[in-house]
DNA sequence: TGCTATTATAAGCATATGCGAATATTAGCA
DNA sequence: TGCTAATATTCGCATATGCTTATAATAGCA
């Protein structure tokens, strides 16, 4: 299957033809909430568990387990016991990159 | 408003404390959908019209038309008209980046 | 074991999203 | 102007998503 070139600065390839769309979907699907978002860029400062996460965010205690719940299951973040507690962390550090990629180019006002 | 410190590999910071939470959702939630990452995918080889951008994708016009209307809104995608064809490109070239960095963390496999 | 703290899951409902079908708009040309 | 090609919009319906409330599961400790 060829690859195809693409649009983009130039440095990698990972596009092909068809298909492996829906499995990109569903990431994006996962980080188009606004709940989500703010639960990755709280577990962006580092480790914390649900309770922590949910400091700050306006949202019910079982709210923010559902969200965990999606982003576990797209492989966003991953969780770990730790006693009572659950501990959330990026699954890869460079999704904090894709989110800061994303708003560099539609021009995202941090502070709004 | 203070700047937080992400867990990146460290080199831009864009995120902030709260909210534009809704604005980057909305941006996600359009990649969040496997006919629109078809049509960027295709819109990722080169400038090309709504027929072009069809051919491939196994949907009817209105339907790859709402889509574009929806990627138009976000200000994912541009469209100019040329005659009685309208020619969609990127609107940002680094879209194309954003699209390869989350396949390559997320390790989505271009062949399926 | 009984109690509390922490987190997860399930059920029900309201809204959003996605698609097909029909129709409208825009442009080029005879 | 009338006709055709290309694209956009609207409507209606089915499914997906997101939230609240209630309840369950897990862990630590008296």
């Amino acid at each position: 299957m060829p690859k195809v070139e693409s649009a983009g600065t130039g440095h990698g390839e990972e596009f092909d033809d068809l298909s492996c769309c829906e499995e990109m979907a569903r990431i994006f699907r996962a980080l188009g909430n606004e709940t989500r978002l703010g639960i990755l860029r709280r577990i962006m400062e580092g480790e914390m568990c649900v309770s922590e996460i949910q400091d700050g965010l306006d949202r019910s205690q079982p709210n923010i387990s559902q969200h965990l719940s999606i982003l576990r299951d797209r492989g966003v973040v991953t969780g770990e016991r730790d006693g009572a507690r659950v501990c959330y962390r990026l699954a890869d550090p460079r999704v904090a990159d894709l989110l800061e990629l994303a708003a560099k180019i539609f021009e995202i006002d941090p502070t709004r």
